[in-house]
DNA sequence: CAGGGTGTACCGCGTTTGTGGTACACCCTG
DNA sequence: CAGGGTGTACCACAAACGCGGTACACCCTG
């Protein structure tokens, strides 16, 4: 079968040998180009059509986030594996962001290197942990409150706002919960009322925001801020 | 210094076994606790303050999903790591939501595993590739494409701002309404279909954004900005 | 103390939503 | 042309929700 193609982008001229140096002697891999900077990078990528790139981030010129970007565009199913010292959250989001499939520290050994070449090809995604500690990261900023019935400790000091809208403090918790997207009988289990309980809430929240459901009430929080607090 | 303290629930007899066998020849890792189920494992934590736990997740009774909600929730600091055959997307999301910070299959090998382990005490979060590249893809529905592409000179087009976020053009109006607030009946009659059709769109939107209720996918949109146009 | 607001709880009833199927007609793309 | 994605439509069943009512125990405040 044919082996793997290639293309490198590294402007450090040590470490793009050693990168060559390495895959020349994994015979499913083929480097079939590699540059120092991404100036042709769009004409590199329509020739050589290649599987996969390696993009150093750090380099004169186009940088290697906006390459990436190029290169998605130019060649959607080629992958692209970043390769990168620094952590710098901006630079991580804004590349995968971009297409990259890929997200490695150089401090990462030969082996791994090789190794990740290989599995994003696969429909994998190779990602040093300490990336992958931050996607998560972010990920859990956008995902509100697992279900679990436990107690939440939950300060409610908006009670000025609450009295802004007329919605009592337990009313505005309640609310809380329904933007979190949660059911009657979750928001029951984690604030230990009973379901009716929490109907009989919603109903005054409806009441007072002129709205006659739980999508329209949640629609109406998040757009007017009452609840969501970004 | 102190051994890393970690506790173990795996129900299948010989994979603990295997665990221990190979935690025990790791010096700086202490296996304090292995349990077989998940029934005590809120005392489990409480009792040793593992550093890190690794969790099963095909697990009689309480599963590991569910566990480890109540492990975050009993000990917050404490790092928990998934291990699975499954790579299904739900386990997997649901997982991370609950606060795990670690997703390995289980055909991961021993130092895979043992290193894993290190790692996610070190504030990373090793994931195996394939489970990263689900995690990216969902990263991607909700990031909707601006390309950092300030110096890219040729203006790549932005065609398909609908396929960005993986919903199809159609799944985008459909969640325009439900951000409205507007019931199945009111996006028919909008849309000149069928409740059930669009029964059907919603079905698909729930899919690709990983949510389960209205509520929860006005919220997301709402809160990422795929919909409510500002 | 009487009355209003709040928080709690229960009941019933009809509607809406969520889930899981099947089906077919289009349009692409390999 | 076979196969995949999309948009359409239907069916059936269970769960969740919305609406109406009643009830009681608080804590205020007039």
């Amino acid at each position: 079968m044919t082996p793997l193609r290639l293309v490198i982008f590294e402007d450090n001229n040590d470490f793009r040998e050693s990168l060559l140096h390495l895959f020349r002697f994994t015979p499913d891999v083929e480097v079939v180009a590699a540059y120092p900077d991404c100036s042709g990078v769009r004409n590199a990528v329509t020739q050589w059509k290649p599987e996969v790139v390696l993009m150093d981030i750090d380099m004169p010129g186009l940088n290697g986030i906006e390459a990436t970007a190029v290169v998605k565009e130019a060649s959607p199913t080629t992958q692209v594996v970043m390769l990168t010292v620094s952590e710098e959250e901006d630079r991580i989001f804004q590349a995968l962001r971009n297409g990259a499939t890929g997200y490695l520290l150089k401090k990462s050994g030969p082996d791994e290197l090789v190794e990740s070449v290989r599995l994003v090809h696969k429909g994998g995604s190779p990602m040093s942990p300490a990336i992958a500690r931050k996607v998560l990261q972010f990920f859990h900023l956008t995902q509100a409150t697992p279900q679990t019935a436990a107690a939440a400790p939950k300060t409610v000091e908006t009670d000025d706002d609450a009295l802004a809208t007329g919605l009592t403090p337990r009313e505005q918790e309640i609310l809380e919960a329904l933007v979190d997207g949660l059911s009657y009988k979750m928001i029951a289990a984690k604030h230990f009322i009973s379901t009716d309980t929490v109907k009989n809430h919603i109903q005054g929240i409806y009441r007072k925001l002129h709205v006659n459901s739980k999508g329209e009430a949640i629609s109406f929080a998040l757009k007017r801020g009452l609840a969501g607090n970004r």
